[in-house]
DNA sequence: CGGATTTGACCTGCGC
DNA sequence: GCGCAGGTCAAATCCG
């Protein structure tokens, strides 16, 4: 079974982008082609958590770092890490709804209507490759908000694979994407997850003790003041790296929910759901 | 002293 | 079959 990936190009001077989770690195190889080492880190949040990341600089420019998420969180995330999953989860399931083996025609066109539908406010590029070993969602993040000071039109200096699929978002700046109400994000999740598999929906999404319909103020709120955290977060690579860890999580949880009914998802294998995993601690509201 | 990081060795898949 | 590159392991080391 292929896994899907959802790497994040962002600039960050850091070393690593801090996305709520605690990792533990693992180890450490020269890539070919890239002066820059590749760093291998592994989820510490639990016991057990499958979910690896690959951290590597551009050997373009080494101001932005790709940071890859395999796998999923087999223990809860917050509320915040929630919200944003959801965002992210559009993109993850543009990934999967249009990466499939026979996704070079309908499929790529389907996630193209995915990716204006879901994230029609950012101006973040999202790259569905389908002709890479795993299926791969890109989000490039080089593209600073309008106004951010080191904004750089990076991404035109990378070389883009044949079969990739980039999807320019529409609108002004990135952190638009968070800004929507609460209830919107959950839509968007319930959205992203009904592409997948009802199974999923039922078993992965949002595992937490909540209500599995609608959103409880009391999360709403949380919710919202994430969202709202997010968006008036400079550092905004931040939150969406702790969504794409549980966009990974969620796909994870799809995976294990379609053991048992893998025959009706064979178009889209391991479809994912917003799911159970969760970041704790999330940076932005560490920064808050 | 315990946990995290470093780093060389080892394993595995893939291309020639 | 062989060599290479990517990925992982695990002992040594570092740090709080």
């Amino acid at each position: 079974m292929r896994k899907a990936r959802v790497s994040v190009r962002a600039r960050s001077e850091a070393p690593i982008i801090a996305d709520g989770c605690q990792w533990r690195k693992y180890g450490q190889k020269m890539a070919k082609g890239n002066p820059c080492p590749r760093a291998y880190y592994r989820c510490t949040m639990a016991t057990g958590c499958p979910v690896r990341k690959q951290v590597q600089r551009c050997a373009e420019d080494r101001t932005i770092l790709i940071t890859t998420y395999e796998g999923t969180h087999n223990h809860p995330l917050p509320p915040a890490a929630m919200a944003m999953a959801s965002t992210t989860s559009a993109a993850a399931s543009m990934l999967l709804s249009g990466s499939m083996p026979s996704a070079d025609g309908a499929g790529l066109m389907s996630s193209n209507f995915l990716a204006r539908t879901v994230l029609p406010c950012s101006s973040s590029m999202a790259t569905i490759s389908a002709s890479a070993p795993f299926p791969t969602v890109t989000l490039d993040l080089t593209h600073a908000p309008p106004g951010a000071p080191n904004a750089m039109p990076l991404n035109v200096a990378r070389p883009h694979a044949p079969g990739q699929f980039h999807v320019p978002m529409p609108g002004g700046g990135m952190a638009p994407a968070f800004a929507m109400p609460p209830h919107m994000l959950y839509n968007q999740s319930k959205f992203s997850g009904l592409q997948m598999s009802s199974d999923s929906v039922d078993a992965g999404q949002f595992a937490q003790p909540r209500p599995p319909m609608g959103l409880p103020g009391q999360l709403s709120d949380t919710v919202s003041a994430a969202a709202a955290a997010i968006t008036a977060d400079p550092n905004f690579t931040v939150a969406l790296a702790a969504a794409i860890s549980s966009i990974m999580a969620g796909q994870h949880a799809a995976g294990n929910s379609n053991a048992n009914n893998s025959n009706n998802n064979t178009s889209n294998n391991n479809v994912m759901t917003t799911s159970n995993n969760t970041t704790s601690n999330n940076t932005n509201s560490e920064t808050q």
